[in-house]
DNA sequence: CGGTACATGTAATCTGTTACATGATTCA
DNA sequence: TGAATCATGTAACAGATTACATGTACCG
């Protein structure tokens, strides 16, 4: 129920055009929130049926047309009543791995501890990842104004995320193998 | 893509009707399996149709009539194939509050303070169940069968990702409030 | 000549949620 | 009498994924 939140959350502070949004949704708001182009496409159109938004049609030579979207008024109190209403419970990430696991009788314990090592690579890059941009980004986290604070806390909660299936990684091979 | 697998895993020791296995959705398989009866009376119609499960209805009385689901030997095979293929990279979960925290500068910090301080709540009942699961069914998870090995390692990646939850709530409470 | 970046979309399909619908039994 | 439990479903809508579609420019 938050698509859209999430857009008008990234043209907070910058006008953008799909093409933009699309890629800041590989990054930064992107690593707890995925939208394909088409999702956001579809969602600029409704926005801007909604007058949530606005479209500047900037023409270009050599490339194609684009659109740039800015938030309204009206987009800006929507967001902000959105900010200040209900948070709904966080409900749990659908994995693959966990209800293999309840199969683990039915396969070799060899099959599914190669599933958790591919597994444990992925965290340990995203982890490397996020690290990186805490130690380039953020050098005095206690100094932070508001808007940076917001985001340097998000990118705590991947860290955390992140660190703790790697350990649920290594106790769990230890169990499978052992 | 695996509300149907889960259907099937949770069909391999025991055969269920729809009413059973949307209850048990909403324990075990289901703290990190959502499904609404809803969902899982439509699958399993459309799982009946493709032959993975077959149906016998079982008339009462004084209560409705209803249907036990058991896996057929294409369903076991079907599932089985499943678990040893590609298990595709988990994707974050998309969280609410994290996207809240990037309008920071738009709401006083207190606002979101307490949606975090509702949050800690919510995963230290979630941690306090799944320990207590964890006393009580699992006495030495050194012996464990496979089967229930399993249920075990996936009760532990909830364990983890509660505790690092709640890990991060703290720390943030602390740099808001600060 | 092929790949990547730029730039935008439609259509079909699949998955998930919300709302609606029915009806008996048991317990307080 | 009213709520909870048992038991099953349909319909409408919302959200997400996959496939299809187009076209330029630049780099190697």
């Amino acid at each position: 129920m938050a698509l859209p939140h999430a857009i008008l959350t990234a043209l907070l502070d910058q006008e953008l055009t799909g093409y933009e949004l699309a890629k800041q949704f590989d990054v930064s708001l992107g690593f707890f929130w995925q939208a394909s182009h088409q999702q956001i496409y579809q969602q600029l159109k409704s926005l801007t049926e909604k007058a949530m938004i606005s479209a500047t049609e900037v023409s270009q030579s050599g490339k194609p047309d684009k659109k740039r979207y800015a938030m309204t008024d009206l987009g800006r109190g929507y967001l902000r009543d959105w900010v200040l209403g209900e948070t709904s419970p966080r409900k749990p990430a659908k994995d693959d791995l966990l209800v293999k696991l309840y199969n683990l009788d039915t396969v070799k314990r060899a099959e599914l501890a190669s599933a958790i090592q591919e597994r444990l690579l992925e965290h340990e890059q995203k982890l490397a990842l996020y690290r990186k941009i805490q130690t380039r980004g953020y050098k005095n986290p206690e100094t932070l104004g508001d808007s940076r604070l917001g985001m340097y806390l998000a990118l705590l909660a991947g860290i955390h995320q992140e660190q703790a299936s790697i350990d649920w990684c290594h106790e769990s091979l230890e169990m499978l193998i052992q």
